[in-house]
RNA sequence: GGGCGAAUAGCUCAGCUGGGAGAGCGCCAGCCUUACAAGCUGGAUGUCGGCGGUUCGAUCCCGUCUUCGCCCACCA
């Protein structure tokens, strides 16, 4: 480290793109499929490429690079394979609202010119997500980046279109679907959002043929009865059994329909009648297939009346409701309203309210392919494994009851459905090569379907197509299975199952040795993020104001298993200043390690002091719990450990006990001091670098000695070492540590100002104790800011000194000039008091003779232990009291 | 309607397999002690949501209730 003044305060910006810059350049991202250590692969969930980096992204990808940094450091041949998906609807939505701006639409350029224009839209602004993952600090390796309507992957696409439809796992209906009006596409049934609304509920009258009665039907869909063909009540109501097989005249339209009877009828709900109306509500569609009722569709794809709605045709379905319900009050077939909550289902990706809507779709038969995908995740040694647990549960719930999936979207965005009809023969022909002619007859009057497939369709390959499926590929060879997913919980089922039923449909394999599903992040209020609400906060925001490092280790240090991520901003400013603190720590230990050069150094022949054994101990039960919390996705304990030990063991601490020895003049002395600060600081660095990319780099660079890699993100990731193992000088080093607080403490109640040097006298109760104390004078010179310090067995109290008691060590600090007596009293009086809390709770637990008899002896002796302990220290305080009172 | 999760210090949250609770921020007091005031030292604060049960012992296990949140579901 030069001359060269450091800043105080950590800048991260530039830090941040030069390191960045150099780990891309130099390729340290890559993976080789040809590697000899074992393989560790991560396929990134692709971010859309409308997509502009948020807070899940932010804490998605920054646990995955924690993953792929840890292992990579830890000696695999690590493959974190990056990409976009090209996201259909929304896509499409965000260059038809360009169209829009122009004032037209995509009819108006044709389907050609429109998909041209989404890919000139995709190279100028599709793929900025990328530069802010990089700015996230992610670890992908870029030189593989796939795109899901890239020409591999489209081959891939179409291959398992194929395969499926060649095995009768994909085949066409005509029924109801989920409708999007706005996007004019069918969407599948987990796209569909539900909402708890308040609505109401119209009950109406239907009169019935040839009597004066009238049937009253209740509907929370009053203008859907423009497509009613028939009322339904349940065969076993009584109310209503001798009207069933007549007829009732529906109003408005005048049209004659049955009465029939189904048990789907609830005859608690509403009045025990249902108007029936196949074409536009689910359960009323089975109940037309039931009783072969017609099925007249009153919308278009618009959601706008058509011609079968007579006079009401063109109107928009909302509006023909109010006009029809005005028209139906003006007659007098309105009965009364009631208001209702119901689950309005709403399209995932602009709201509006769907439509049930009579189709002809494709769809995949998934009963076959759930079956294996189910029992992949079962048992205790599923082939995947999904973290946390309660996940599994979700999974396998919905893999059970798991319904046929509708693929086909009628948008023009997407992979185009590669299947043909035929004009002549009216067949369909599906190939891996576009054909020319008709497969079944050689017709050449073929057309293409003008439909694409959902875009979770390519998702659902996405780990095996990225590696070049079909195709028998190294990347295949090594790479598959992957190690791990790592994802949010709302794309389980969206995604997760479905990369899991291909994946082991296709590769043989399941697609991931493990799940782990992360939580949601929220805003301080435990609000859902969201541009309406204007609580949003924006992770670049975030970056730029505190640096990548802190914004990471925040969300790490916040992911806790199982559990939503409430941010407030003041928490990335609390690990802002831990970043900050890191820095200083390595300034520190740069100016102490000028000239310092750690390679001749023989570990073995240090002498070390009881505060460098402590810090080298402590070091290594935080490397091992820091791997073992990693191994598990204990982000968060991993994270608060590094943080612990860093700032309240290795800076309050070790730190400041070094200076005496980095200052002083034994030579020895100051070497193995160096030596050890330059050890831990290294390791520590290396710890942190998965979570603290940057900053770790940073410094790692500067230290001193021969550096086992080009770069931090390539320096092996510290294991434990048996040679740096000292549980007894840590022990030992604690109760010296105890008896520094102890003095601090008197000071600090004492209101001793630390510019104050003050007198201190040990009383040791053991020879242990004594010579420990002695060992470590210095340190308790220069910590507790002592001026002169006694150390001796079993000395009188002074008269006029305030004690503290710590293990078996008495503390007096002579009081004269100092301490108020007053405050000692109330200080001591204070201390008694807690003891006596501690000493009736052991006294009691201790006379019950069931918890002598029962408890495990241990635990037992550990209480006799801690109550004698409490009896003695308070005996002490009692009788300090009792002297302090006479000198008043 | 089914399922899941949460309730712990003023706030945001940890607390792995049961042995009387921790962190950060905030608060109080004292400090520019030559790495760091984005800092240092000391301190205060909790009927661990309510009620039962199991246990020698429950924040932790079981039951139940209350209040929030989420997911799934075709009750018009």
């Amino acid at each position: 480290m030069a001359e060269k003044e450091i800043a105080k305060i950590y800048e991260p910006k530039d830090v941040e793109t030069k390191w960045y810059r150099e780990w891309e350049s130099k390729g340290y991202f890559h993976a080789d499929a040809l590697s000899a250590k074992p393989p560790f692969s991560i396929v990134i969930p692709p971010p859309n490429i409308t997509g502009v980096l948020h807070m899940g992204h932010a804490l998605n990808n920054t646990l995955q690079d924690i993953l792929c940094r840890w292992k990579r450091m830890s000696g695999y041949n690590v493959l974190w394979m990056p990409g976009t998906d090209h996201a259909g609807i929304a896509t499409q939505n965000v260059v038809e609202r360009q169209l829009a701006a122009e004032g037209k639409n995509r009819f108006d350029v044709g389907r050609e010119a429109f998909i041209a224009r989404v890919w000139q839209w995709k190279k100028e602004s599709g793929g900025q997500i990328i530069g802010q993952l990089k700015r996230l600090g992610a670890s992908c390796d870029w030189e593989r980046e796939r795109f899901t309507m890239d020409e591999g992957l489209s081959r891939s696409v179409r291959e398992v279109f194929v395969r499926l439809f060649e095995d009768g796992l994909i085949y066409r209906d005509n029924r109801l679907i989920n409708w999007c009006p706005r996007c004019h596409t069918a969407l599948s049934d987990i796209e569909v959002e539900h909402e708890e609304q308040k609505g109401h509920l119209w009950y109406l009258r239907y009169p019935v043929t040839g009597s004066d009665r009238c049937l009253v039907v209740a509907t929370t869909r009053p203008e859907t009865m423009l497509g009613d063909t028939a009322v339904a009540v349940n065969p076993a109501d009584d109310r209503y059994r001798d009207l069933i097989g007549g007829s009732v005249r529906l109003p408005l339209v005048n049209r004659e329909i049955p009465i029939i009877a189904d048990d789907y009828v609830d005859m608690e709900f509403g009045t025990g009648v249902v108007k029936i109306t196949p074409a536009h509500d689910f359960n009323d569609f089975e109940v037309g297939k039931r009783h072969n009722l017609d099925i007249i569709n009153v919308f278009d794809e618009s959601g706008v009346i058509n011609a079968a709605g007579g006079q009401y045709e063109g109107m928009e379905r909302f509006a023909a409701r109010r006009r029809i319900i005005a028209d139906l009050t003006a007659q007098a077939f309105l009965e009364k309203i009631t208001d209702h909550t119901l689950a309005l289902g709403g399209c995932y990706r602009c709201k509006t309210v769907v439509e049930p809507y009579l189709s002809l779709q494709w769809y995949v038969k998934v009963k076959s392919l759930a079956e294996p995908a189910l029992a992949a995740v079962m048992g205790d040694n599923p082939r995947t494994r999904i973290y946390p647990d309660q996940w599994r549960r979700n999974y396998i719930d919905w893999m059970e009851n798991i319904q046929d999936w509708c693929i086909s979207r009628q948008i023009w965005w997407g992979h185009r459905i590669p299947a043909w009809y035929c004009g002549q023969c009216g067949k369909i022909t599906v190939t891996r090569v576009d054909p020319v002619i008709c497969g079944s007859c050689g017709s050449d009057g073929i057309r293409q379907d003008p439909d694409v497939l959902d875009t979770w369709f390519s998702s659902a390959l996405w780990p095996f197509s990225t590696m070049g499926w079909p195709d028998k590929t190294p990347e295949l060879a090594a790479f598959y299975p992957t190690s791990c997913m790592v994802t949010g919980f709302d794309i389980l089922f969206f995604w997760v199952a479905r990369m899991m039923m291909a994946g082991i449909h296709f590769m043989g394999d399941v697609p991931f040795r493990e799940v782990y599903i992360h939580a949601l992040v929220r805003d301080a209020q435990g609000q859902k993020m969201s541009k309406s609400k204007g609580n949003v906060i924006d992770p670049l925001t975030v970056i730029d104001s505190y640096g990548t490092d802190a914004f990471r280790f925040t969300l790490a240090a916040f992911a806790a298993q199982g559990r939503d991520i409430k941010l407030a901003e003041e928490r990335i400013a609390g690990y802002r200043n831990f970043a900050n603190k890191i820095w200083n720590a390595a300034r520190f230990a740069l100016m102490n390690l000028e000239g310092f050069d750690p390679d001749p150094v023989k570990y073995e022949d240090l002498r070390l002091s009881e505060g460098e054994k402590w810090i080298l101990h402590r070091l290594n039960e935080t490397v091992r719990e820091t791997n073992r919390a990693l191994d598990d996705y204990r982000y968060n304990e991993a994270a608060m450990g590094l943080y612990q030990f860093t700032w309240s063991e290795f800076c309050d601490w070790y730190l400041e006990l070094s200076k005496k020895e980095l200052y002083g003049d034994d030579q020895e002395r100051k070497r193995a001091a160096r030596y050890v600060l330059w050890y831990v600081l290294e390791q520590l660095l290396r710890l942190l670098h998965p979570f603290m990319p940057f900053i770790t780099e940073e410094i790692w660079q500067t230290l001193p000695g021969k550096k086992p890699a080009p770069s931090i993100m390539l320096a092996p990731y510290p294991t434990p070492r048996d040679d740096r193992n000292f549980p007894e000088a840590a022990t030992n080093m604690e109760k010296v540590m105890a008896v520094i607080s102890a003095i601090r403490n008197i000071r600090g109640e004492m209101e001793v100002p630390p510019s104050k040097e003050i007198a201190v006298i040990l009383s040791c109760a053991s020879s242990e104790s004594l010579s420990l104390m002695k060992h470590n004078e210095g340190a308790i010179l220069s910590l507790a800011r002592v001026a002169d310090l006694a150390i001796g067995r079993d000395i009188e109290k002074p008269q006029d000194a305030s004690i503290q008691v710590a293990g078996d060590v008495q503390i007096f600090v002579p009081l004269r000039g100092i301490v108020n007596v007053e405050e000692e009293e109330k200080r001591l009086g204070k201390e008694i008091t807690r003891f006596d809390k501690d000493i009736d709770f052991l006294g009691k637990k201790l006379d019950n003779t069931s918890f002598v008899e029962r408890a495990p002896a241990d635990v037992v002796a550990k209480e006799r232990e801690k109550l004698a302990e409490f009896t003695g220290k308070r005996r002490l305080l009692e009788e300090s009291l009792e002297k302090i009172r006479k000198l008043k």
